[in-house]
DNA sequence: ATGCGTGCAAACCTTTTGCAGTCAT
DNA sequence: ATGACTGCAAAAGGTTTGCACGCAT
């Protein structure tokens, strides 16, 4: 956690930019709240305690994560782009999204890593990123659905 | 092709629903046009013919398209809903698409489907719908990257 | 005739930006 | 001091909807 502060102070001097209170605080949340934010979840979250931060600043300040890598930008289809911690030590992970309880799950496959690159190969790509995403209805909710 | 316009045309009148000019005129455009097109394109591209179709037609349609399943709908993180056509006995596929010149190329593969079914299974999940895109440098334009 | 479909324009929603004042360096 | 940052409000960009009229059944 200390790591990502640290990351994150380094980028802004690094850039010129400027360390603030807001920012401070904005990270904080974010590593606090942990999942899958949308903007305006997190916006909502911070506004409880501290009130005079507005929406932009927490937009633009979610936008510098996503620069310096302390978090990736996420389209799960409900409209809302979402971010998500980018712990620097963990592996990439995909999700498990279900479309009842919008619940979300991650999950790691080095099999499915590996042959998204042999496919790529195959294609004279180049690979810069990617996503997987698996809809469906997680366990509690098809049991819901059978009973 | 026939056979997605009767699939259509069924849909329609199954739903009570009407088969209109319009609706024909955007079915044949949108088959025509093959590709990834979004709904401003499509619009674009039918109004030099139809200037008289308006685009909530277009955008109705393309909805009506997804409903029945002849066509799908992607996010390819441009901001903008693409639709694809569904030819009724093709396979799925996923996406490699370059950030750089924004073509899209389409690919399978039955081995990375499998592994995904592995994982769903493991975590009690039901997969209704998934997707996987690659973004990244396609083989030309790596090429100019390099010279 | 009936009621779905169409075109237009306006509403919506989320994301982005301009600006004047504030703050970190 | 200086230039980046913030908060507000407004703009933008795409999607969706209300309504009065038109058309397929």
């Amino acid at each position: 956690m200390d790591r990502i502060r640290d990351r994150f102070r380094s980028y802004l001097s690094d850039q010129g930019l400027k360390s603030t209170q807001q920012r401070e605080i904005i990270l904080d949340e974010f590593l606090k709240a942990g999942a899958h934010l949308s903007t305006e979840e997190l916006y909502l979250k911070i506004r409880k305690k501290h009130p005079h931060i507005g929406y932009a600043t927490v937009y633009r300040t979610l936008k510098l994560f996503s620069e310096c890598g302390i978090a990736e930008e996420h389209n799960f289809g409900d409209g809302q782009t979402r971010y998500e911690t980018v712990a620097g030590e963990s592996h990439h992970h995909d999700h498990l999204i279900c479309t009842e309880c919008k619940r979300i799950i991650e999950f790691e496959d080095p099999r499915i890593e590996q042959m998204q690159d042999e496919v790529a190969a195959r294609h004279g790509f180049k690979i810069l990123n990617h996503r997987l995403e698996l809809y469906g209805l997680c366990d509690d909710c098809r049991k819901k659905h059978s009973s």
